[in-house]
RNA sequence: GCCCAGAUGGUGGAAUUGGUAGACACGAGGGACUUAAAAUCCCUUGACCAUUGCGGUCGUACGGGUUCGAGUCCCGUUCCGGGCACCA
């Protein structure tokens, strides 16, 4: 018998090593370069880890294993998302404090984790809803709070700054209260009275990233504006700087292209309107400054408060009744019913290009938030106020020659400009000049534009970006307490040697009668100014005891940072040291889903940006390279059953009707509808049901009827589905373990296709590689299990295969191509087990590159052969490229980087021998004449590259 | 509507970035070993034609183009996925 491979006990044994020996332990050390990688730390939620959540953690596990074996110091740890609405609702529902339930979540996940074999430097985890980590986030926000952004030197700086500079123009208010407020508009945490996204049914507000298609991206409850004091951050004054960055970093073009997206710069130009018989003047933003001539009437947003200045008596109850209806209107009304609405406001604005004079519309298809609030409508070239002058009957002046404008408007920027102005008399005459805009192309006609804007002091060139600030404030129980209080309605920072304000105790998490937020329900809740100590809330006086912040921050405030903390966990004096955030500098390599594009990857940036302001992060970029793990799906598995009834049909008796209406599939059994009801997919082989199982399973289908087809089976409809709990397609990670082996279980999740990928989750073709690591281990055991491995000299063909893999796999790795490298791998194994290869020069070797992927099996092999220290710390090898030269045949002949003709060279031909043909071959002297070659590159068995140049 | 990414056997996916398409794995079929099963090993496996042998033709969503040579580059079309969306 073989020496079997038996993973459990390898599996048991080097993890329990690891362990005793801290061999992931890393410590920073300057004389070795860094390696920082890092993945997006869970939630850890009650359904514990599915197979989809190790897929990155095993991809940059792998990267973390190689670089340490290049003699990288690899910095690799993992930590928790502890705060998050499931904990809280399950509290809600059960009454147990979510701190209880997140920690019993988060030791299963540890568990799920150590099975795994990953190389996590457990010392340096952190949990975002211990007092100890989020002291650093309330210390980010007060820090926040005393900040602005600097227009001129781009960057935050203290708040004392700009009070002096104030001072100094001598607008500094006396009173408090204005002083308050002023400063109010510049902090870069700020209170802010804004409209925002108030979900009922969570009883919260939302971020504009939390807000999907109109309803809330947990739950799908719907969402309305609502104008709220809300703590807010300036993510809006680093736009710019989020957007450079972007050129600085290795992200995926996908994921750069949906951050600008999001940012959204928009150059433009912003006029000055002056409104006829009034001394009300507004501002425009457009991108479109060559349409000035076009311009046929003017929209402001319902909520801008220039509606109720420019507002004529007799159109006074018409705007008023229009208002009242868009209030009435939902986020998610708005975003799905685009028909046109508007009212006239009995206004006019004058066009100060043209001098003429233009109606004033009210109409929700222009958005407060975004520019000024104004718009001048170009009907001709701008699809949305084409369809608003059509139905209000308003003029439309096309401006570009050759574009017809009687169907749908123009709204490409090509093409040449005429009627600017249709006659000299319609340009009014600043300083003497007229604008003239005929015969140009559209892009000059832009520039020309702003050039008169400017010049004449009729606006200016304006930079507007789509990014928000984000709202800070969720009225919610387990988040991070704000470390602030109000004295007379105006909040004051509690002294950050206080901190952290723990999160107090309530016995009930819910708001409070009174519609609080749940911290409302805490009693001892109240800030005493004097002793520098949080008491009971009876004690409020408003003199020296004061109401705290009842609001707590959103999920993004404690994932914002974590990646510095990892530097130095345990600091109690600070964030992050001096000396390990100089050391660390910023995340190489991070892994992580996309769909934290715009939430998570923005925020953390601009957090970043703003600590790297104060010195704190040394680098500008929190993360440097970030690769996006695609999602593994499920197969989800559907039994149906006739409405009404409790009977259940066999899938393929079922006939399919498309509903045009619902637009999906409806399928029906002799006349009656069946509804598709979700089976767990354990009760599933293939798309056959286990009936007796799934009875058993829930009392619904105890003693329900099953119709079988011809064949006495059950068959399930399927689909591909995220791995969901409520979905019952979950595919748990330590089954596989128990199975298989955490081997197989890395090497398989790399093995189904590339990491970008998303992929439902087969189990079929695991077998593939428990195979592959059966035959890998039996290279090394003889039939009475002992070591076969000698001294002997390895032959060519072992060390072309050996050299052959090592510049593989390397390559591999370091593209994230692992699936590749696992079938090089096998392809080796093969070759030099039909090699019987039994050099220790080869066999030796082999482990070290092996244990990236399969680090259990590595070891042991290691330790078998001989070597007292962890395969962790032997050296990453080199390929030697003298044993890889190939002599095959063919092919062309190219020039000047152009290929001409194809001819043929012997299997043998030496590069030299390659070029010498080439060049001498009759098809090549026509090329040659007058030339003069300046370089050869010949590819042996490929192909032959001349470069030449003229002679002289 | 705008932007991004993609389409390769029965399946997941390779292809040195313009150089032998289908690596590797799964599945399927055949065989060996075995009383039997499991495990293991060997052969076949894109399609079609020829199979006693060599072999031949077609083939990377579709239609064109560039090239000695195209899955890869260019133009057009179709389909699927992702992001943004009254952003002026």
């Amino acid at each position: 018998m073989a020496k079997e491979y038996n993973f459990r006990e390898i599996d048991q044994k080097w993890h329990q090593k690891w362990v005793a020996n801290k061999t992931y332990k890393v410590v920073e050390d300057e004389s070795r370069k860094k390696f920082y990688v890092l993945n997006m730390f869970p939630y850890p939620s009650g359904a514990g880890l599915h197979v989809g959540h190790p897929l990155g953690y095993i991809a940059s596990d792998i990267y973390a294993r190689y670089k340490r074996l290049q003699g990288y110091n690899v910095l690799n740890p993992m930590g928790y998302d502890a705060y998050g609405l499931p904990a809280e609702q399950y509290a809600i529902k059960t009454g147990q404090h979510p701190e209880k339930t997140t920690f019993a979540n988060i030791d299963r996940y540890r568990e799920q984790l150590d099975k795994i074999g990953f190389s996590f430097d457990w010392d340096r985890e952190v949990r975002t809803c211990t007092p100890n980590y989020y002291k650093w986030t309330q210390w980010a926000f007060q820090k926040m709070y005393n900040s602005y952004f600097d227009e001129e030197l781009q960057k935050a700086q203290p708040i004392e700054k700009l009070i002096e500079k104030f001072k100094k123009e001598g607008t500094w208010p006396s009173d408090e209260k204005e002083q308050s407020e002023l400063l109010m508009q510049y902090r870069l945490a700020y209170l802010g009275e804004t409209m925002v996204n108030w979900c009922p049914a969570l009883g919260t507000v939302l971020a504009n990233d939390e807000v999907v298609n109109g309803v809330s991206e947990r739950g799908g409850y719907p969402v309305e504006q609502k104008k709220m004091r809300q703590w807010c951050l300036r993510v809006s004054a680093y736009s710019q700087r989020l957007l450079d960055g972007l050129e600085t970093i290795q992200w995926s073009e996908s994921i750069k292209e949906t951050q600008k997206n999001w940012i959204g710069r928009s150059e433009g130009t912003e006029v000055e309107i002056k409104v006829a018989d009034s001394d009300v003047d507004f501002t425009i933003f457009t991108t479109r400054a060559d349409t000035m001539f076009g311009v046929t009437f003017f929209v402001l947003a319902p909520e801008s408060e220039l509606v109720d200045k420019v507002t004529t008596p007799d159109q006074r109850a018409a705007v008023d009744e229009y208002i009242k209806y868009v209030k009435g209107r939902t986020e998610r009304e708005r975003m799905i019913d685009h028909t046109v609405t508007g009212v006239f406001s009995g206004a006019y604005g004058i066009n100060p290009i043209t001098g003429d004079k233009c109606p004033i519309y009210v109409a929700e298809y222009v958005l407060a938030g975004y520019g000024t609030g104004a718009i001048m409508a170009v009907p001709a070239h701008d699809s949305r106020d084409y369809a608003f002058a059509k139905h209000f009957n308003l003029p439309i002046i096309p401006l570009v020659e050759g574009a017809d404008v009687s169907e749908e408007s123009y709204d490409a920027k090509e093409g040449i400009v005429m009627n600017s102005p249709v006659s000299p008399d319609k340009s009014v005459k600043y300083d003497g000049e007229s604008l003239n805009l005929n015969g140009k192309t559209i892009k000059e006609a832009i520039a020309e534009t702003k050039r008169f804007v400017k010049a004449h002091n009729l606006g200016r060139v304006k930079v507007n970006y789509r990014l928000r600030d984000a709202i800070f404030s969720r009225q919610r129980y387990w988040g991070e307490p704000f470390p602030v209080y109000y004295k007379n309605g105006i909040p004051q920072m509690i002294p950050e040697e206080c901190l952290p304000i723990e999160l107090p105790q309530v016995d009930k998490f819910l708001p409070t009668e009174t519609g609080e937020p749940p911290l409302g329900n805490a009693q001892i809740w109240a800030w005493d100014e004097q002793n520098k100590k949080i008491v009971d809330k009876k004690l409020i006086d408003e003199k020296t005891v004061f109401p705290i912040e009842l609001y707590t921050m959103p999920g993004f405030a404690g994932s914002s940072a974590y990646y510095l903390r990892y530097m130095d966990p345990l600091n109690t004096e600070a964030l992050v040291s001096e000396k390990a955030a100089s050391y660390w500098q910023n995340v190489d390599l991070y892994v992580g889903g996309s769909e934290h594009a715009t939430g998570h990857l923005i925020y953390s940036r601009f957090w970043n940006k703003f600590l790297f302001d104060l010195g704190v992060s040394k680098k500008d970029e929190p993360f440097q390279k970030l690769i996006n793990q695609g999602m593994i799906q499920g197969w989800s598995s559907f039994v149906y059953r006739l409405r009404n009834t409790n009977k259940f049909v066999s899938f393929d008796l079922l006939e399919e009707k498309y509903d045009d209406a619902k637009k999906k599939n409806l399928y029906y059994y002799q006349g009656t509808e069946a509804d598709p009801v979700y089976a767990d997919i354990s009760m599933v082989s293939g798309n056959v049901l286990d009936v007796e199982k799934l009875r058993q399973w829930t009392p619904e289908f105890r003693d329900g009827e099953f119709i079988l087809n011809n064949n006495g089976q059950y068959i399930v409809s399927q689909a591909i589905e995220k791995m969901s709990k409520s979905k019952y397609n979950v595919v748990n990670p330590d089954d596989i373990c128990e199975n298989y082996g955490a081997d197989t279980l890395r090497l398989y999740e790399m093995f189904l296709g590339p990491i970008e990928q998303s992929k439902p989750w087969d189990v079929a073709g695991i077998d593939g590689c428990f195979r592959f690591l059966k035959k890998f281990w039996s290279l090394y055991w003889d039939k009475e299990g002992n070591l076969t491995v000698d001294d002997s000299e390895a032959t060519a063909d072992n060390m072309k295969t050996l050299h052959k893999l090592i510049k593989k796999v390397t390559a591999d790795i370091e593209e994230f191509s692992y699936n590749t490298s696992i079938s090089a791998f096998m392809v080796a194994v093969n070759e030099l087990s039909s090699q019987k290869c039994r050099s220790k020069q080869v066999l030796s070797v082999l482990p070290v590159l092996i244990a990236p992927f399969a680090p259990h099996i590595a070891e042991e092999l290691w330790e078998a052969l001989g070597n007292s220290t962890s395969v962790c710390d032997a050296q990453w090898p080199a390929f030697d490229e003298k044993y890889l030269i190939e002599s095959t045949v063919k092919l062309g002949v190219q020039f000047n980087g152009k290929v001409r003709f194809a001819m043929e060279f012997p299997a043998d031909a030496t590069p030299d021998q390659m070029v010498q043909m080439a060049t001498s071959a009759p098809d090549a002297q026509k090329h040659l004449e007058g030339m003069q070659i300046v370089k050869t590159i010949a590819i042996p068995g490929r192909i032959v590259n001349i470069v030449v140049k003229p002679n002289n």
